[in-house]
DNA sequence: CGCTGCCTTGATCTTCTTCAAAACGTGTGG
DNA sequence: CCACACGTTTTGAAGAAGATCAAGGCAGCG
């Protein structure tokens, strides 16, 4: 759909754009727009958005910061703004798992530990992002003030919790090959922008992050990658990757 | 705690409880007692637990009987009154996956779906069950008009996303063996009930199920439980097992 | 008492990990 | 603007973990 300027020459440079924020960029008359998209404020009148949107503050990241520790009180609720988020939970060999990428509009850190005491997964920005913030407490407030809300919350974390379900059948059933192509899939799905290079995931995304969220190593996913690039199915380079062969794919997944 | 009076022989018969709940055992008053114990009902006044029962019927179940099958339209909740329950997911390959062991209290069907029209996944009666059943619009119905149950709710789903995570990163960062270990205490941690021969799992439970939470194949779990009663570390029978030596299970799982 | 599931055990084979090393791209500082 | 350095990616070869195939044993039940 977006289209792009550019000549695309034999150079594989990436095409995945560097999300020209500045940390500072969440002015106030762009928060409410964004609380707006919110999928959980979405249908709330502007006079709700803008009472909702007092009790938010802003933050900011660089890329390769982390926002919020694995294992830290959790105390605060994040509403992506702009830019990416990596979600991740740590295992005892350093071999983390990538659970998601967050992108606008979506949510992390208190409420996956509603019940709990601290934050189960670590958050760290992908690009440079920003964050709105809300106290946990607060956050509750908001949620029995506006009972529609902690509806649609609840729809959207009965959808996490499908996907997780739906990974983890992944993970203990098919092979690499199919549970990274599944990934890319939704990768794909959630992040994807037409190019001229094919269904581009607007995100760097490394071969170890690509290893992360199917629970294999860096090598065997580069392996795997390397030989859909041959056949076809994709092109990539340094920390991009590109659909070619959406149907082919599909295909692969669901056989 | 609870002490049976069994002589406990060399005779390895299985130390499970039948479970003797007859198919038509939820009588009124009992429905009352049950609901008031649900966990996202407990606050309410019994006057309001009262107005929610009135919505809910019943349904029996023998062991074996499918409740919801994966795929049909997510038009019911249910909740376990009596029994377990399985869920499961299925895979093309026929190799499923035991996403848990639902037991009195709590419940599955339509709100995993809540933004779905079809059940994710599949459910069956372990023992004989005994299960409570609300139309999903009128669920909705009760949610809305109780926002407290929302919330609660809300945190449960959160709960078990957090513990889908966790299963997530045991399958794609541990052993065999380690999962095994961690899934036994889990089971124990939920459905424990000292006895004896130790810390007995109350549910019928074949090393293929033990496979199908693991991600593995019954004949691997079957070695691995073999080899943990070897040492020491279990005790077990046809479709039964019993945790011997807990700290010791605990050590495998953190070091 | 024999049948039907469940459980066990062994041998082989496949998949993926691990270890190692080299090539490449990208941004940096000279 | 070039060359270097660092992080990413690729590829190879050896090894381990677990899957698969196959067969036999055991318990409970009709």
């Amino acid at each position: 759909m977006s289209e792009r300027s550019k000549p695309s020459s034999e150079r594989r440079k990436s095409p995945v754009e560097p999300e020209n924020i500045q940390v500072e960029m969440c002015s106030i008359d762009l928060r409410l727009q964004i609380l707006s998209q919110v999928p959980f404020f979405a249908g709330l009148t502007p006079k709700e958005i803008q009472d909702i949107n007092s009790r938010f503050t802003e933050q900011g990241f660089g890329p390769g910061d982390t926002i919020i520790y694995a294992g830290d009180p959790a105390e605060h609720l994040y509403v992506v703004a702009a830019g990416k988020v990596k979600l991740l939970r740590h295992t005892l060999a350093g071999k983390d798992l990538l659970i998601d990428i967050l992108t606008t509009g979506e949510f992390f850190g208190s409420l996956q530990a509603l019940g709990d005491a601290e934050y189960p997964d670590t958050a760290t920005a992908q690009t440079t992002v920003c964050t709105l913030v809300i106290g946990a407490n607060k956050f509750r407030q908001v949620l029995e003030q506006y009972p529609g809300v902690t509806l649609r919350v609840l729809e959207i974390t009965a959808n996490r919790l499908k996907s997780a379900h739906e990974m983890l059948r992944q993970v203990s059933a098919y092979s690499v090959e199919h549970r990274i192509a599944y990934t890319l899939l939704k990768l794909a799905e959630k992040l994807g922008e037409e190019q001229e290079t094919g269904l581009l995931i607007q995100a760097p995304l490394t071969r170890d992050d690509m290893a992360e969220m199917t629970g294999t190593t860096t090598e065997t996913a580069s392996r795997v990658l390397s030989q859909f690039q041959k056949e076809g199915l994709i092109n990539s380079g340094r920390q991009w990757i590109a659909i070619a062969d959406l149907d082919r794919l599909k295909e692969m997944v669901e056989e």
